[in-house]
DNA sequence: TTATTAAAAGACCTAATGGTCTTTTTGTAT
DNA sequence: ATACAAAAAGACCATTAGGTCTTTTAATAA
């Protein structure tokens, strides 16, 4: 669906936040592995969303990346149209481009109402939420149903 | 939302049908121009197609492209996923590979309605339909709001 | 105040996508 | 029968995405 610097940055910084949620910084390294990344690639990936100023960082002993507990949570959408561009979202969704009366796209009305509940999605959920959602999840397994 | 390939096979695609409903069988100078692609690329793509079995074409003079009447209609799904391969729709929606209870992906549920919406979509609207859905906005345009 | 640890910077490489062009084959109209 | 028109084939090139590695900078613990 995304691309792959997407995809790890969302993985982790959800990861990333999910730690600092238990008082730890994880680094490059750990990061990496938990989200199944190349180490080198995650380490670019990681410092380009420093200077985004999407997440801080701390170099040297018991170092680490972390998020600034001041700043306003991160929007999926925000993330994603940070690296991807935001004509994921704008764009028509068929790629059919003018909806114009002489080159009518015959999609467009169908996928309305699925962009918008994407639209939906990614301005309503952040990086923290999901983070906070799986931290419960851990602690809270979801209930079974009775059988 | 595709990559560069997909559109212009679909939006080919759906030309060549509307071309086809008038009797006509567009070539690749004419179907380039419409899409506004690359003669070449246009080119090299409707071949492919034509080898996937979607398309048909006739050489020579009065040549061009057509779709053959008795295959059945082609979907968007069945399109999209020939050129991108399935993982466009089968994928968790927001690339958390496991969504298993050590790595739950805490966006699934969220995004699951959609992915449903949108296979149904891709597995409902077909090239055929669309190009008929442009010929008849064609001849009778959508009625306007009275305002 | 120095050794160590970890991020930052940036050069570089590889694979995939997107795109171009030339030559060949095939069909059709005349 | 032949000229012409059009698709087929396939080599080739450019750009972007994805990934690797080395060197530098900065922080902290000892």
């Amino acid at each position: 669906m995304f691309n792959k610097e997407t995809e790890y940055a969302l993985r982790g910084l959800v990861y990333i936040k999910l730690q600092n949620i238990q008082e730890k910084r994880p680094g490059t390294t750990e990061v990496a592995k938990e989200i199944e990344a190349p180490y080198f690639y995650t380490a670019k990936i990681l410092q380009r969303l420093v200077r985004a100023g999407f997440l801080e960082s701390m170099k040297g002993k018991g170092g680490g990346f972390y998020f600034d507990q001041d700043k306003p949570d991160l929007t999926l959408g925000r993330l994603i149209s940070s690296i991807e561009g935001d004509s994921s979202f704008t764009g028509c969704g068929f790629g059919l481009k003018q909806c114009s009366a002489s080159n009518p796209c015959p999609v467009h009305e169908k996928y309305a109402p699925i962009r918008e509940a994407i639209n939906k999605l990614v301005s309503e959920e952040t990086v923290q939420s999901l983070a906070t959602k799986v931290y419960k999840d851990k602690l809270q397994p979801v209930k079974k149903k009775k059988r």
